[in-house]
DNA sequence: GAACATCTGTTGCTTTTACAACATGTATAC
DNA sequence: GTATACATGTTGTAAAAGCAACAGATGTTC
């Protein structure tokens, strides 16, 4: 990949936001950065290990996988380029990572260490004011993100974490009607529910006047 | 509440430790702290604000709660003395907050602003590198265990979750016999499940020879 | 516009869960 | 030891969800 390109991907990562292209170059030498090369499968970290570096993907695709006790393998995320792994497991300081990072295909990466972001530098440079917003930013919006989450997952029934979500859609946007990001299997998986069900619900839902849908445009009706 | 006593819950505090007892006074009054009594059902924030202070609860608590689009309350966590609540919500700089505070009961808090801790301040004094550390750890944690949580909300039967959460418990100690936090009605409302169906699950898996327990004593088998 | 792929909704059947009620087991106080 | 409260396990029934198969709608490509 050309230099330039891997800048290009950089600067879209949320870490970064707010860094003057000029500061970039700079700040990337600052935090002891190692880039990698890894072939389909080669691991990034492993489950067990002292939990280390963090990394973005520049090209390619890194999958964090878990093992349960009996060995039977779940992947949790893909990691496209632009984004961020293993930055809560960093900042965490957790003994053992509960998780590997494998790379998904042949993939570019940085690694980097985290406590070169979080104490200022040698160099005190103004940036790095803005780096641990950055990071305290993305780990706060995160949360927030994962605590929704549980909310809508924690519902007994398909009807309870479709009106849950749908009220948190509604809450965000404001509105009574609003589009959802997702298409019909989709939203299935993120509530943990069998798609046909779910459509049926909606369907029963509509049926009793609570809202309204096409595709994926809902309405809510308060009576 | 004493001075002392208020001292002590703080020290309790994950925000605030390692920093020595001499520099916790001083850091006190660079964290612009506003102390707060408040009444039972007295509104520290709520939903729609902008996101504005975090909180630490030094007697009394405080419910985080959520109403959906109909109206109906949801209380999300309570915090109890030496607990902190908002700092996601602070931290990620929100337009709107999705949740609102109040007193469960009479409370004593503080509020603070988290960008005196994201920034040095005037003085610059060396333990707000400590503060950032331990805020980002705090928010980190808080994010592996609300990730380990959806791994095991996801699961589709209470069978699976289970065993999600059994094996996530037997990956921490390292051991394949452990105990549990939970007592099983806990349990149950942990994974989402109804404790009755939990407990037949549980039997039929010491039937098939998967596990065996008691209380809170589990022990995992290969076989 | 014809062929194709994809998304969404519907239905009947089977399996699983929730629920309620009760039985057993365990810890604690008197 | 007995009484008590609480935690855990068991069972039967009703309700809900999962599953599979298909039909209709929508969108895309040639």
């Amino acid at each position: 990949m050309k230099n330039s390109g891997r800048l290009d991907i950089i600067k879209t990562c949320p870490l970064f936001s707010g860094i003057a292209d000029a500061e970039l170059a700079a700040l990337l030498g600052c935090l002891a950065i190692t880039a990698k090369n890894c072939a389909k499968d080669d691991f990034v970290f492993t489950t067990g290990e002292r939990s280390g570096p963090m990394g973005l993907v520049l090209s390619g695709s890194v999958h964090i996988v878990q093992e349960d006790f009996w060995g039977r393998r779940t992947i949790l995320t893909r990691i496209v380029p632009g984004e961020l792994f293993g930055e809560a497991f960093a900042c965490a300081g957790l003994e053992r990572l509960p998780v590997s990072a494998l790379a998904a295909e042949a993939a570019e990466i940085i690694l980097f260490d985290y406590r070169k972001i979080a104490s200022p530098c040698a160099r005190a440079c103004a940036c790095h004011s803005g780096l641990i917003n950055n990071m305290l930013r993305i780990l706060a919006r995160k949360n927030v993100f994962l605590v929704q989450k549980i909310e809508h997952l924690s519902r007994r029934s398909t009807r309870e974490k479709l009106l849950a979500y749908l009220s948190a859609r509604a809450r965000e946007t404001g509105q009574s009607n609003f589009a959802i990001p997702f298409n019909r299997q989709e939203l299935a998986d993120y509530l943990a529910v069998d798609r046909s069900a779910m459509s049926s619900e909606l369907s029963r839902m509509r049926e009793e006047g609570i809202l309204e849908f096409k595709r994926n445009e809902f309405e809510l009706f308060k009576t």
